[in-house]
DNA sequence: ATAGGGTTAG
């Protein structure tokens, strides 16, 4: 085979992803005693290791080459970007610049700002853009276009659109960059002027606007416009942009929603894809049918780390704490190593049964097994672990000795066991500590509240009231949806102005003396504003969540399971209410709060009563 | 020979 005719097979081997193929080439190429180190050969085959995903090939034959140039610096840091590892494309720039003194070219630059987008490191791009501008290549478009994705990543589209504004000549791909900078922005009207004035389109420009308005938060937005694409008859020719809009249905809840792009990915035949599976499993674990999500992990052939730890992350938020961990046993025998994210999932399984060996020993699997670093979330997974379990100082002691400074979240979870454990001085101790740190959150607040309460330091409650009073101005009010199929109903705290107020209020009335007559006591403690008991016990009978099961009881089929979304945590005295409610009609409740799932069932809740 | 856009889990 002449060099040529090689050097196009790796170009092939690149275009339909044949790394075995392009392995054999390899090998060709050593056997019949071809100059491997010639020209072109090691960069191209680092190419080609490095697209098919064989990173550690790219990286062997990268180490032995003897002499490298801009290419080959090139092509392995291209390499890194492609396996997902752009921390590792900067840090070995960083190493490339400081041992050999190279300056980058402009496919070196590319690259490097590609690997900034992805982990939306704004210093060190603006970085990039100074150096780009006064190097030689400044006037290089690929590289103003990866500046354009770049500064739209970072939430920055007009930065985006005065580097495109300079392209002399614009394409699908700067126009889709930024395109997607201001969609995930929500700028609506600049997206559909846009659109508009696009001489190009395709179908990554389509799928990028709707991961765009996903990504930002404008769901309903990517809906809409995916209803407008199906209109116009556009044909979905790939399953990407499926795959955000089923991410778009799990972040509102919309499980009637998300069903409907189920039946569409089989209708289009895309099911195979496990991108699009593996959204699938996470869309139903959030829309709280966790049994359609085990199904859909089930019908998979070939699982990712993905897949496994979407169901696993699922499980462990469900309370199905023992069937999360024997998934990872599972996988594991099925010879797929773990990540990050999956400890995240196992640790708090872990913390949601009391499983405190099981969970130390995961921990340090993560660390000594598997070479994993604990990132600040591990750290408080694990300090809430000890600390739900009625290890205080030790959860403490963890907080106190990680390599991160401990957020409010992290003193916040400590907290609550304090108050649930009746450990009173490590509470005011910790409430002082997150006094002087200046809590953000009301849910903070309000733990902090009841335990300067419960220690009758009264000094400090108007204090902590003070700095919640600031904060519910700017804060949105607690409400709760109630999902029956094919509609919702949303009900805010303390409205009263509902339809059915009537025969919600007659329904609740009825529920209060079935509980009373179980022994239920209002927990007043948790309400917080000045007011007279009766006055604080008729703002809890108006929480939202109870309202909205209410009208779920009212309105739903007898005997079907009750689902609620909340955008706040579920108050102490709702989710005794909700037990005894549970219990009582005979029916499953789930809710989904800010922070986790309940499932209600005979009269217990799933999350343990840790939350 | 080497560079730029859209997809999944905490």
């Amino acid at each position: 085979m002449h060099h040529s005719q090689i050097l196009h097979q790796l170009k092939q081997c690149i275009k339909l992803q044949f790394p075995i193929q392009g392995k054999k080439l390899h090998a060709h190429v050593i056997k019949s005693g071809l100059d491997l180190h010639g020209p072109f050969y090691p960069n191209t085959l680092i190419n080609m290791y490095a697209k098919c995903g064989h990173l550690q090939d790219a990286v062997q034959l990268f180490d032995e080459m003897p002499e490298r140039d801009l290419a080959s610096w090139a092509s392995i840091l291209t390499a890194y970007n492609q396996a997902n590892l752009p921390k590792h494309t900067l840090l070995l720039f960083s190493k490339m610049f400081s041992l050999h003194g190279f300056q980058p070219d402009h496919f070196i630059l590319a690259s490097l700002v590609k690997a900034c987008a992805s982990l939306a490191a704004l210093r060190s791009g603006l970085q990039l853009h100074t150096q780009f501008i006064v190097s030689s290549f400044s006037d290089d478009d690929v590289v103003k276009s990866s500046l354009v994705d770049f500064y739209a990543k970072c939430g920055l589209p007009d930065k985006a659109s005065s580097v495109f504004e300079s392209i002399v000549s614009k394409n699908v791909v700067s126009w889709t960059s930024l395109i997607y900078g201001y969609a995930k922005m929500g700028r609506k009207s600049k997206v559909v002027e846009l659109l508009h004035d696009m001489p190009c389109k395709n179908m990554h420009s389509w799928t990028a606007v709707i991961s765009g308005f996903v990504q930002g938060g404008h769901c309903v937005d990517s809906f809409r416009l995916f209803n407008e694409l199906r209109r116009d008859g556009v044909a979905i020719e790939e399953p990407f942009v499926l795959s955000s809009l089923i991410v778009g249905s799990a972040s509102l809840a919309m499980l009637e929603l998300g069903k409907q792009f189920h039946l569409l990915v089989i209708g289009l035949g895309y099911e195979s894809s496990v991108y699009v599976s593996n959204a699938l499993i996470d869309m139903y674990a959030k829309c709280s049918d966790i049994s359609s999500a085990e199904k859909t992990f089930g019908s998979i052939k070939t699982r990712d780390i993905v897949s496994w730890t979407s169901i696993i992350v699922g499980m462990a938020q469900h309370g199905q704490a023992k069937e999360a961990l024997s998934l990872y046993d599972e996988m594991t025998s099925a010879g797929l190593k773990p990540n990050e994210v999956t400890f995240t999932g196992l640790i708090y399984a872990c913390s949601h049964v009391g499983l405190v060996e099981k969970g130390r020993n995961l921990f340090k699997s993560m660390v000594t097994d598997y070479g994993l670093k604990p990132s600040l979330q591990h750290y408080t997974c694990l300090a809430d672990l000890y600390s739900r379990s009625g290890h205080l100082e030790e959860a403490e002691n963890i907080l106190k000795s990680m390599p991160f400074k401990p957020d409010e979240a992290a003193w916040a979870s400590l907290l609550s066991s304090c108050s649930q454990g009746g450990k009173e001085k490590t509470g005011v101790r910790i409430a002082n500590h997150l006094l002087q740190l200046g809590p953000q959150e009301p849910s903070t607040c309000i733990l902090m509240s009841n335990i300067y309460a419960r220690a009758a330091m009264w000094e400090n409650v108007p204090k902590v009231r003070k700095l919640l009073a600031n904060m519910e101005t700017k804060k949105n009010p607690g409400y709760s949806c109630v999902d029956l199929g094919k509609e919702n109903e949303i009900f805010y705290a303390g409205e009263t102005t509902h339809p059915m107020k009537d025969e919600i209020f007659r329904l609740l009335k009825e529920l209060d003396r079935e509980m009373q007559k179980r022994g239920y006591v209002p927990n007043v403690s948790l309400v917080l504003h000045d007011m007279e008991q009766q006055e604080k016990e008729r703002q809890l009978f108006w929480h939202s969540e109870r309202v909205a099961v209410a009208y779920g009881l009212l309105k739903s089929a007898p005997g079907t399971c009750i689902r609620i979304i909340k955008n706040l945590r579920v108050c102490g005295d709702c989710h005794t209410v909700l037990k005894l409610i549970c219990s009582i009609v005979s029916r499953e409740i789930v809710v989904r709060d800010a922070t986790r799932f309940h499932h209600f069932k005979d009269g217990a809740c799933s999350c343990g009563d840790f939350w």
